[in-house]
Parts: C-alpha cells; sequence; structure tokens
DNA sequence: CAGTGAGCGAGCTTCCGCTTGACTT
C-alpha cells in the first residue's frame, strides 16, 4: 500500500501523474465536484446566516468511499484539485467529508502537468485557503438564491417549466437584444466606386477614396471621368507586420472550429473531450493562453529542425480578460512532434487546428509589404487608390490564418503589377455599385460564447451547456434562414460609355445562428421590468468583485450574500404578488375579408394568430393557426398572419383521394391517403398545383419501395428497412437495431424474431434502472421536460378539452 | 408531421460549475 494519495479532479490527470511520481504515490479523481447544495428550495438558511446544507452528490457516493478507505490507509494526503475558485473548494469539500485531519493532510496547485510542476508542486504544498472557499460558496449560494427564485415567478407569471439564472438569463437577453437591434436597422446604400486597369497584360482594381450617395451623383462622377487620363500619382511603399494568435482557450477554440469547421460548441467539446482522453492535447477546458516552459522549449526545437530557426519566436502570452482564472494551461498538443494523430476524421481536424494553432503562436510574425498607389483622375479632384501585399516572409503564415466572423469580402492579400510614378493606365472600366450597410450579425453559438467571456459570464466548463439549455428551455432555437431577394444598381463606364443595369442580390441568408422565440422574448422583457440588476450585462462583473474581496479576506462571504438578498427577495416577492402577467399580443388590424380584428398572441402550445374576437357565441368562435417557426409576434406582419389562414389546403384529387397542403412541425408536407410527403424547399405551400403534387407522391412511392428491403411471409408487420443509420428492423410502429456486424441478406425470420425479443427484454430494464438510479433518472426528467415543451398538450390539456364543451352544455 | 387557444383544479418544474460516462432515435 502506497503511503501517499493524490487526489486530482480528472482521471485523465490522475494517470499523467501517476507516471510522473512513482510507486509511493497513489493517483486518484474525485471527478470534480463531490458535495452540492441539496436538491430542494431549504438549502439555504435565508432566515438567518445563509449557512448552506450539502450533500454527496448521488453519482459521487461510490468514488467518496472510495475514497475515504484510500484516505485512512494513507499517510499523507495531498489535495490536488485545481488552482481557482472552484477547485480550492473542492479540496475544502474532500477534506471535510473525507474527515481528513490537518497533520496529514497538504494542498498542492500546479497549472501544468509537466513532470517538474508537479515536482515543485510537492515541495511547496500549503494549507486550504478558506477565503477562496468562502468565495466560491459566496458564488454557488448567489447561483442558487436566483436560480431558484427567478424561476418560480416565471412558472407563476409566465409559463410553467421555464427558468432563469445569472448566466441563462443574460445569454438570451443577448440574443433578444441583438434581434431587435436587427429588426429597427434601416438599411441605406452608397454607391462604390471601382476602376480597372490593364497594366501590363495583368488587371489592377483600384477604389475611390469615397462612395456617393445617391445614383446622380455617381453618374455625374462617371461622366466625368469619361475620356479622362489615369496617372500614377504616388506610390508609397510600406512594411507592416503579422503577428500570430496565441494557443486556444476554450472560448477561442470553440469560435474557431465553429468558423473553419462549422461545429457547434458541444461538437467541438466532446471531440477535444476525446482527445484530451487519449493524451493527444492538454484540457480543454481553460481560461489561459500561457503555456509551459516546457512546451515553449519544445515548440522552439520543432520549428527550428522542422522550418529554420527563423522561424522560431518564443513567445509567452498573457491573457487579458480579468475573469480569467488560469488554472490551467492553453490548449495545445501534448507532444508537436505529433504532427498527426490516429482517431477519426472529426479528431484529426481539430487536432490539426489545436496543433497548427499552437504551433504557430510560438513563430515569427509575417513580413509584409504593402504598396499603396494613388491615382489622379485629369479634371478631377478625387483620386483612387489600389493597394497591393507582398509577402516577404511567410513566418507563422506557414503552417496557420485565423479567421475572422466578417465575412466581408477581403481586399487585401492582391499583388500590384510593377509600377511607376507618373505612369499613365489603362482604363478598362469604372464600376459604380450601390451597396447596403448591414446590421450586426447574429450570433452563432461561438461567437455567444465570445461575448459572453468578454462579459465576464459563465466558464469554460459551462458555455456548451449554457448554450444548449437555452435552446432547450426553448428561448432560442438554431436556425438556417433564407434571405431575402433585394435589387441594386451598378453603373459602368466602359469604352466611353455609360451603362446603368439593375441586379438582384440575395442578403440577410443565415446559416446556424441563434434566433429568439417569442416566449425568450417575453422572459427577457419581463425580467428586466422586474429585475433591472440581474439582467444588466455587468451584474457577473459586480458581484465577481466582491467575490474577489471576499477571496481577499476584505468581505465576509455571508454578508455579502445578505446584502444582495434582503433587496432581491423583497423584488422577489413584489413581483410575484404584484405584477401582471407578461405577454406578447398584438393588434394587426382587420381582416379584409371578414372586417374582424387579427391578433397574434403566445399561447400555451406557442404563438398564434386569432381573427375575430374571442366571446361565448359558438357561431362567432375565432378562427386560429399557429405561427410558422421563425415567425414572431412581435415582427410579423398582418399579410403573413392572413397567409397562415390559407392552410390546410385542398389541391385536388389524385386517385379517388384529396390531397391536402399543410405545414406541420416538420415544414411544408402534402397529406394523401393518410400518407405525409414532406414538400421540398424548391416548391410553394401556397401555389403547389395537381401536376406536381402527384409527382411528389409518386416519388415518395418509389423512394418507400427502395427503403424496404426485405419482408416475411411468417409477419406481416415486420420489415427490414434501410434508415438514415444503416438498416434496421421495423415492426409496426416500434423499430429495432440490428446486433452489430449483422448482414441482412443472413436475416431469417427466427433472427428477426431473436433480435426483436432480446431488445424487448433491454427495454424494460433499462427503464427500471431509470427509475431507480438518480443519474438516469436525471436525464430521463430533462427530457420529460423536452416533451412537455414541445407537445404540451399531452400533459395539460386533455381534460380541459373534454370538460369545456360539457360544461358550456350545461 | 393536428390545430388547439380555459382560468376551481394535482403536482411538477428551477440555478452554476466541477467532472465523466451512458445514451442514441
Amino acid at each position: 500500500m502506497s503511503k501517499n494519495l493524490v487526489i486530482v479532479e480528472s482521471p485523465a490527470k490522475a494517470k499523467t501523474i501517476e507516471k510522473f511520481l512513482g510507486s509511493d504515490y497513489t493517483v486518484k479523481s474525485c471527478f470534480g465536484h463531490i458535495r452540492d447544495l441539496a436538491k430542494g428550495d431549504d438549502a439555504i438558511n435565508v432566515k438567518g446566516d445563509f449557512s448552506p446544507r450539502y450533500e454527496v452528490s448521488e453519482d459521487k457516493k461510490a468514488i467518496v468511499a472510495e475514497l475515504k478507505k484510500l484516505a485512512k490507509e494513507a499517510d499523507m494526503v495531498w489535495l490536488a484539485s485545481d488552482e481557482d475558485r472552484e477547485g480550492e473548494a473542492i479540496s475544502w469539500h474532500l477534506s471535510e467529508v473525507l474527515n481528513l485531519k490537518e497533520s496529514n493532510t497538504k494542498r498542492i496547485v500546479f497549472h501544468e502537468i509537466t513532470k517538474p510542476a508537479i515536482l515543485k508542486a510537492i515541495d511547496n504544498p500549503r494549507g486550504i485557503n478558506k477565503n477562496l472557499v468562502d468565495a466560491q460558496q459566496a458564488r454557488r449560494v448567489l447561483d442558487r438564491l436566483v436560480g431558484f427564485e427567478l424561476s418560480p415567478v416565471l412558472w407563476k407569471k409566465v409559463k410553467s417549466n421555464l427558468s432563469a439564472g445569472r448566466v441563462q438569463s443574460v445569454a438570451v437577453r443577448l440574443i433578444v437584444d441583438r434581434e431587435r437591434e436587427i429588426n429597427q436597422f434601416t438599411y441605406s446604400s452608397a454607391f462604390r466606386l471601382i476602376a480597372r486597369f490593364n497594366v501590363g497584360g495583368k488587371q489592377m482594381e483600384a477604389e475611390l477614396g469615397k462612395r456617393f450617395e445617391t445614383e446622380a451623383e455617381a453618374k455625374l462622377f462617371l461622366d466625368n471621368c469619361t475620356g479622362a487620363n489615369f496617372t500614377i500619382k504616388n506610390l508609397e511603399v510600406k512594411p507592416t507586420e503579422k503577428s500570430p494568435a496565441p494557443p486556444f482557450t476554450t472560448s477561442t477554440l470553440q469560435q474557431e472550429a465553429s468558423r473553419k469547421m462549422g461545429y457547434g460548441v458541444s461538437i467541438t467539446m466532446s471531440i477535444a473531450q476525446k482527445l484530451y482522453e487519449n493524451g493527444f492535447i492538454t484540457y480543454m477546458r481553460t481560461d489561459s493562453v500561457n503555456l509551459s516552459e516546457l512546451a515553449i522549449e519544445s515548440a522552439k526545437n520543432y520549428i527550428s529542425a522542422n522550418f529554420g530557426p527563423q522561424y522560431s519566436r518564443p513567445m509567452r502570452y498573457t491573457t487579458k480578460n480579468d475573469s480569467a482564472q488560469e488554472a490551467h494551461e492553453a490548449i495545445r498538443p501534448t507532444y508537436f512532434e505529433n504532427v498527426e494523430i490516429e482517431g477519426t476524421p472529426q479528431e484529426k481536424r481539430l487536432y490539426d487546428l489545436i496543433y497548427k494553432r499552437a504551433i504557430a503562436s510560438q513563430m515569427a510574425k509575417a513580413q509584409i509589404e504593402k504598396t499603396v498607389a494613388t491615382i489622379s483622375i485629369s479634371g478631377l479632384s478625387e483620386q483612387l487608390v489600389a493597394t497591393g501585399e507582398v509577402l516577404k516572409f511567410d513566418g507563422f503564415l506557414k503552417v496557420y490564418l485565423e479567421s475572422t466572423d466578417d465575412d466581408q469580402e477581403d481586399e487585401s492579400s492582391k499583388m500590384l503589377p510593377p509600377l511607376a510614378i507618373g505612369e499613365e493606365l489603362v482604363l478598362n472600366q469604372i464600376q459604380a455599385t450601390q451597396k447596403y450597410t448591414r446590421p450586426s450579425a447574429r450570433y452563432t453559438e461561438a461567437s455567444l460564447v465570445k461575448r459572453l467571456e468578454e462579459l465576464g459570464i459563465g466558464r469554460p466548463s459551462t458555455y456548451a451547456p449554457t448554450i444548449s439549455t437555452i435552446q432547450k428551455r426553448g428561448y432560442v432555437v438554431k436556425e438556417d434562414r433564407d434571405g431575402k431577394e433585394r435589387s441594386f444598381i451598378q453603373l459602368t463606364l466602359e469604352k466611353q460609355a455609360i451603362s446603368r443595369e439593375e441586379k438582384a442580390e440575395k442578403f440577410a441568408s443565415e446559416k446556424s445562428k441563434l434566433f429568439p422565440s417569442d416566449i425568450g422574448m417575453i422572459v427577457t422583457d419581463f425580467l428586466s421590468k422586474h429585475f433591472e440588476s440581474i439582467m444588466d450585462y455587468g451584474f457577473t462583473a459586480s458581484v465577481e468583485e466582491e467575490f474577489d474581496k471576499i477571496a481577499r479576506g476584505q468581505l465576509v462571504w455571508n454578508k455579502m450574500i445578505e446584502k444582495f438578498y434582503g433587496p432581491f427577495h423583497a423584488v422577489v416577492t413584489n413581483t410575484s404578488e404584484n405584477a401582471e402577467r407578461q405577454n406578447a399580443e398584438r393588434n394587426l388590424g382587420l381582416d379584409p375579408e371578414s372586417g374582424k380584428t387579427i391578433y397574434v398572441k403566445v399561447g400555451r402550445y406557442g404563438p398564434y394568430a386569432q381573427i375575430g374576437e374571442n366571446s361565448d357565441d359558438e357561431k362567432e368562435k375565432p378562427r386560429y393557426a399557429s405561427l410558422r417557426t421563425g415567425q414572431l409576434t412581435e415582427t410579423i406582419t398582418i399579410e403573413e398572419a392572413l397567409d397562415l389562414f390559407k392552410l390546410p389546403r385542398v389541391v385536388g384529387s389524385f386517385e379517388g383521394k384529396d390531397i391536402k397542403a399543410a405545414i406541420g412541425r416538420f415544414g411544408p408536407y402534402l397529406m394523401h391517403d393518410s400518407k405525409f410527403i414532406s414538400i421540398p424547399k424548391t416548391d410553394d405551400v401556397f401555389g403547389i398545383d395537381l401536376v406536381r403534387a402527384t409527382e411528389l407522391i409518386e416519388d415518395k412511392r418509389v423512394s418507400d419501395a427502395n427503403k424496404l428491403l426485405k419482408v416475411f411471409e411468417e409477419d406481416a408487420e415486420i420489415k427490414i428497412l434501410q434508415g438514415r443509420w444503416g438498416p434496421y428492423i421495423g415492426k409496426g410502429k416500434e423499430n429495432y437495431r440490428l446486433p452489430k456486424g449483422q448482414k441482412v441478406e443472413d436475416l431469417t425470420y427466427e433472427v428477426v424474431a431473436g433480435i426483436i425479443e432480446t431488445e424487448e427484454k433491454n427495454k424494460p430494464a433499462s427503464k427500471k434502472v431509470a427509475a431507480k438510479k438518480a443519474p438516469v433518472k436525471k436525464v430521463a426528467a430533462k427530457r420529460r421536460v423536452l416533451v412537455t415543451l414541445e407537445e404540451p398538450k399531452k400533459l395539460a390539456f386533455k381534460k380541459g378539452v373534454v370538460k369545456k364543451p360539457t360544461a358550456k352544455k350545461k
């Protein structure tokens, strides 16, 4: 039995460290926090000193028992959780739960998993920093109080099952505010002038320094250019440099993986987790750009050996963000010698990105020669400017170029042909193109993370979960949206003549962007109205300052909480008792057909439009139609609302049965003979005709036939079908997976029946587990919430629907 | 993959941060 027990947070870390320390040390992982506030509303003594009641989490009981046993046997227990607020608290909880004595407990910290760092840490132990622990307790208690007092107010005043919190509510607000900013944006346009010259057989572009607001001004300018001479008036050569970006943190990795590969933040994190577990990269949840001494040295050696010493530029980066706690290194490859790794294509790509970013960060700046040519126009004071760049030394660009969120066309990286001052240029054409201004871009998951990080809201371990929470609650949807068409004017001066063209362009099309839902807007408005301070973008930053004071011993944690909770709780009580329900009802105007008023509202089943008033008169019942995805009560127009009532419509009759066109949860569809056929994007639900509709029905029949791989005489219900993930068994409405390696051609009825039997046996068994085991139960509970959000009628409405008419008839 | 749109109503929901698995329709 070894004399020393070292406890770290992550099992992968434990494995590595054990190798450094030798046989006298057993290294174990506690898998993060082992205790948390008790589940219910009474975990904090809000009537007294705010003392928290902690419980060992259900899924941690086994590991806690094991650690207890090992701690008892060990001569010395080394608490080696991360050196930040949460890590310090983990050590404190461990010492409490494991009943550790001060005499045989030591607290050690390291910021990097390298042998020298670990050995140095062992040589410099300290005690647990109780002030830092208290700062964590304050953080934890504040978050619980905010979350568990605000959420019930929402249940009462908006809708059941909603949630609010210090982080998520502000994240939603960012998206709501941005959406409104975009909706209120007024487009303006100006004419941009580009001249194209022929210089020794090569084309060169130059732009006018200013833009013209009106077409008339642009036209006048072109008139004046007709027949003019264009001369190089000045040539300026400026050497410039471009520096590499620092190595990845969680947030910058998420941003780059999103921009370069289109990954959502949770995909990125789970791939990175795999890379970490396989020992390919350092820890992936970090806010630090720091690299270990060892890493910098090995990058230097690698770069010198493979690219040449002139490419090496050892560099120590420092984090600018105030909220960073820097418990870990930046994300980097564990060994720079591993240029490539084994793994899935996704793992390889993400590794490549991490590798290149890290190695580039230790490489020389790129040297660029920027040339600016000024071109004068005879008879005019305006000048044209052509810029070009020549890469003199590539430096870090040899391996990595960071991308930006801005997808505007890049004007740089163009080389200019050889030019001389006084040279007269041959004009091909000058084009004046109408360019529109653009509103701020909608957030992607990754750009929202970036903004949250700038505001100091959330932590590397919570960015991805927060983004999925606000989507799960239905506050926000991630979607693609088709752009709209608009026309723009282009004037071209060519061969001394000016032509005018009106062209069309698509704009405002979105891919994987975050849009607020009606409920997201309602909740944001409600919370902003009543809990302004918590919804303030600076709220987290200001409480963080207080937490820092607690950590420095300048403030007592429960005094801080008391000061916050008093006024906060008063507002909660007042709002809960007196505030009006928040809704988003709008009157859109009158229906031209019936003359009745059209409203949009948000009901139990989501946003809907209504024609006519609610009244007791059965004959005068209003008509209802749900809003489509992407439509908001705040912005829907009366025309769009009226369109909603045009569906479902009968397209015509085919094989003696009606074809109906409508829009369902998965988009536009046709219904024929009680079968669904989706209508592709290229067709229009409102306009689709009988010919096209029957064509779609017949296409669907062919693809359904292809989907059927095998049937059995013994049971007509059982079919072998081709699905998205390969062949599977279908029986009635139930689907069953094929065992791994099972070939379709080998499937006999007996084999299939056997598979179904074993699958059926497994199913109720897993449900039993779900009922007993807490962690599984949690998952099951979350799923249920999802269902209620999407299809609430199943839970709530059955009674009402049946009872209401009977009550009325009485 | 429908078209619903109350107010007596049962009882539930919820936070943020640390960590991995288990889980696939």
